[in-house]
DNA sequence: CCCGGAAGCTAACATGCATCAGTAGACGGT
DNA sequence: ACCGTCTACTGATGCATGTTAGCTTCCGGG
C-alpha cells in the first residue's frame, strides 16, 4: 500500500452505502496501484486473473471484438470494480481496456475471498456493484432500441456526467473524456462517419459542443431532456433508491 | 410445498454447478407455486417485493416502458431467478412480465436472507446467476450494435435454443415460443412492420420458418452462422467455462 | 523544418428501417 | 351471423445510417 486509506477516493460508488470501517476495509484489499496508457488491455477475453481491478482515475471500456470490428458494451468511471465478474466467472467474455490514461488498483482474489467470508456486508456491497452494472447494461439495451445516434451520444454523456456526480467529481458545464469519435461510434453501434454527423447535430441544436471527447454544455437539463435521460436506473437517489436495510 | 424436491426441475441453469444437497436446499426455499397468463405483470417497476420469483415453465420478459413504447431488455427461460436484483436493489428499474402462460415459484426474501448467511456456496451461486444475466445483457448490447433486424431475430432464437439445451429442454428442429411479431420487434428495437419483413427474410433465405412465435429450422448451425451466434457468453461449456472452484 | 499518421470533417450514393396506409385471416364476444 | 380486435402481411415514400472516397487539421518524430 503506497497510498493512504482516506475512505473516500476509492470505492466511489459505494461511498454512501457502507460505513467508514467497511470502506477502509475494502481499500485495504488493494495491494498495488498502477498506471496505464490509452488502449492498454487490462484483461483480455478468455484469460484468467487472480486479481480484481478497481479504477481510480480515467475511463475504462468493456469491449467485444467480432470479426474486424470492436464493440463497446460498457464504460467505467473511477471507483468502479471492473472485473468482479472475472472473480466469479473466471474467464471473461469480453476485454477490459483503458479508454485513455488511467490509474487503477489491484486486489488479489485471495483477499477478496477472505472478505466475502469475513464480512457479509462487504460481500453484499460487491454483489450490489455488479447488479448496478447490470442495470446500466439494461439501460444501454433500451437506449440502443429506442434512440437515434445523436440521442445515444447525448445519453452516454449524461450518464457519465451523472455517475461522476455520484462520486463527487462532476463539473457544472462540461464533462472531460478522452473518447475519440470512433469510440463514440463503437459505443452507439454506428459508423464513425455517422458519429461525426451526430456530434455535429448536437452542436447545431445548441445542446452541446464536443471537442476531442470533451463535452461542453450550458444546459445539462436540456441535454438530458433531448436524450430522454432518466437517472433512476443508476440508483443514486429518488424513487429507485437502494435498499439500505439489505446491507 | 405442493411439489416434490426432485433436484432437477428447478434451478435449471445451476444444475451442474451445485451438488444435490444445495439444489434441494434452493428448491426448499420456494414456498409457493403459481400460474399466470400472457401479459401478467409479476413485478412492476418501482414496487417493492418480499419474495423472489423463479420461472418454472414458459418465458418471462424484462421490459422498460418509455413514452408510449415498450422495450424488451431481456428474456428468461425455466430455471432462471428473475428478480434477484429486486432482492438487493429492492425497487426494480424495469417490469417483469409473463411472455405467455407460465408457471413459477416464489421464495420469500426472509428465507433467501437465511440462505445467504447459512450457505456461502448457495450465496455465490445466486451471485453467479446474476452475473450470467449481465453477460447476456452485454451480448444483447453487442447484438444491437452489430446486427441488422433479421440477424437480431435469428440471434435471439439461437440464444434461447441454447439456453434450453443447457437445461435439457431443447428440440432438435424447432423452438416453441409464444412471441408475437410485436414482441420480436420490441426485443430488436425495430418496428413491428420491419420485424415482419425480417421474419420473411429468414424464411426466404431458407434458414428458418417462424409461425406464431414458433421457429422451425432444419439446420441450427446455418442459423447460428447467419446470426454470428457464439454461445461462449452463456458459460455453458468450452473455453469460457464457469469456475467450479469458486463455489 | 518536413513528414506521416491519427482524428475530424464533408460529399455522393446505396441500403436499412420508420412511417403511413391498407388488406386479410383468426378469434372471442354478442 | 356479426362485429371488433389482434396478429400477420404488403406497398409506397422518406428519413437514418452505411459505405466509399477524399480532404483538412493537429501533433509527434526525425
Amino acid at each position: 500500500m503506497e497510498f493512504p486509506n482516506t475512505g473516500d477516493f476509492l470505492a466511489g460508488r459505494l461511498r454512501d452505502k457502507l460505513d467508514r470501517d467497511d470502506l477502509e476495509y475494502i481499500e485495504s484489499l488493494v495491494e498495488e496501484r498502477c498506471e496505464a496508457e490509452t488502449g492498454k488491455v487490462l484483461l483480455p477475453r478468455g484469460a484468467t486473473a487472480d486479481v480484481s481491478t478497481i479504477l481510480v482515475s480515467g475511463y475504462i471500456f468493456r469491449t467485444i471484438e467480432s470479426g474486424d470490428r470492436r464493440f463497446i458494451v460498457g464504460v467505467h468511471v473511477p471507483g468502479d470494480f471492473v472485473d468482479l465478474h472475472g472473480f466469479a466467472l473466471k474467464r471473461l467474455d469480453h476485454d477490459v481496456v483503458a479508454a485513455g490514461p488511467i490509474t487503477y488498483g489491484l486486489a488479489p482474489h485471495s483477499r477478496l475471498r477472505e472478505a466475502l467470508e469475513a464480512r457479509p456486508r462487504v460481500a453484499r456491497a460487491l454483489w450490489f456493484a455488479t447488479l448496478l452494472d447490470a442495470a446500466v447494461h439494461r439501460k444501454w439495451i433500451q437506449m440502443l432500441e429506442q434512440l437515434d445516434a445523436p440521442r445515444r451520444i447525448a445519453h452516454i454523456y449524461c450518464e457519465l456526467h451523472r455517475r461522476h456526480e455520484l462520486i463527487g467529481q462532476a463539473n457544472a458545464r462540461s464533462l472531460r473524456t478522452p473518447f475519440t469519435q470512433i469510440d463514440l461510434a463503437d459505443m452507439c453501434g454506428v459508423s464513425a462517419i455517422h458519429a461525426n454527423r451526430a456530434v455535429g447535430k448536437l452542436r447545431e441544436l445548441g445542446l452541446a459542443e464536443i471537442r476531442r471527447g470533451d463535452l461542453y454544455t450550458s444546459d445539462w437539463q436540456a441535454l438530458r431532456s433531448y436524450a430522454q435521460f432518466e437517472p433512476d436506473y443508476l440508483y443514486g437517489d429518488g424513487p429507485l433508491r437502494f435498499d439500505q436495510d439489505w446491507l
